[in-house]
DNA sequence: ACCTGAACACCGTTCAAGT
DNA sequence: ACCTGAACACCGTTCAAGT
């Protein structure tokens, strides 16, 4: 008879992790839920990975790897190297609404987050730029583009408010009423702030004499 | 006999929450947890309050209202004014940190918050800005400070990582190696990105004539 | 090597009951 | 009005056991 191979790898139960934080939400990944997903016993899990914690950083490290951009091969002059990047970025992270909060949080210092990040910032230096001046402006960067996508897409940690608040009136806020009657336009918004910021660091580092 | 005072109310409820999850954490912060720090039946939290949703929009209202800087008051040209807000929303954030994701994706739609927001963007208009401009300014420098905050000090959602990772060896990543050889220092990278970001707001907006 | 299933100490929420 | 406590349908994780 032939020998059984594994029904289950790393791989697949972290795919599958990331298909039902999508599909239902953070509250509705359990260990059990996931082996039924799986089609085993919830506890099956725990042979390839030892904790819930684990998994988490897998789906980190899955969502990431989707980015796909090797941001040292681009193009151009840095600021827009950097832009091209940070709205893949974007893209990706509001593809996974639910998991963006985990992705915030946990760190991810794995080879394929870190590998591309150091040639990144290899990249930069070759502009001209000091190799602490390129790290903190990709991580400004990323904050804001991570800020934003959270506020934009992100779903509400411990889940949506279900009971009716306090009635707000409308009229008791004239300003926000104005701004908001042209309706939310995410892209423009998100597409300014990067200019915003990618324009003052450039003018910060020329300031400096770092770009000639 | 003297006639039985409440011993639970809304505030005091929301309050103890938020001490329990800046003690130990979002996770440590349970229904019955919270009763038994109350001194109270697990369940007396109901009547107060409908359910872990509304008890989580409170906690964010509660950190919100630390902030306590009326923006539309402060002098200076916007730029200044916004930075002196900002730094006031990192600095509350920062004593939170384990709370920092759950304000990041909940709306906080309340009249405390819309509030101060709404005479900030009036303040904006009086120095020439439009109310959209002043919102998605304000939206976006938020972003930026809740991202960076995020990445600071927020607590990974999940849980930390305990099992040993796949080692990774520094001499792989040389330009981020080099970039941390100074160390850390998170003060000044936030204030060079507030400032990056402002700066380049402000030369939209004389770019565009609507500031003098 | 890979998966199962019972067991333990927990969850959030509902609801009838107490005072 | 305000709080209690049993009950229900869940959790993550450990561990011995199966194949």
């Amino acid at each position: 008879m032939a020998t059984r191979r594994p029904v289950l790898s790393r791989e697949r139960i972290i795919h599958t992790a990331l298909a039902v934080i999508d599909r239902d939400g953070l509250d509705a990944l359990s260990m059990r839920r996931l082996g039924a997903e799986l089609g085993v016993d919830a506890m099956a899990v725990y042979y390839h990975l030892p904790d819930k914690a684990a998994l988490f950083d897998g789906v980190v490290e899955a969502v990431y790897s989707e980015v796909d951009v090797d941001a040292a091969a681009l193009p151009g002059p840095w600021p827009e190297m950097l832009a091209v990047y940070l709205r893949r970025l974007r893209e990706v992270l509001r593809r996974h609404p639910h998991a963006v909060a985990v992705i915030a949080t946990r760190p991810a210092y794995t080879a394929s987050v870190l590998g591309p990040a150091d040639r990144a910032v290899g990249r930069l230096r070759e502009e001209g730029l000091t190799a602490r001046s390129a790290m903190e402006i990709t991580h400004a960067c990323r904050a804001f583009t991570i800020g934003f996508v959270l506020a934009e897409v992100g779903a509400p940690l411990g889940g949506p408010t279900r009971a009716p608040r306090e009635a707000i009136s409308p009229a008791d806020y004239p300003h926000l009423v104005e701004a908001m009657a042209e309706g939310y336009r995410p892209d423009e918004q998100y597409e300014a702030g990067l200019r915003a910021m990618l324009d003052g660091f450039a003018r910060q580092q020329a300031a400096a004499g770092h770009v000639p």
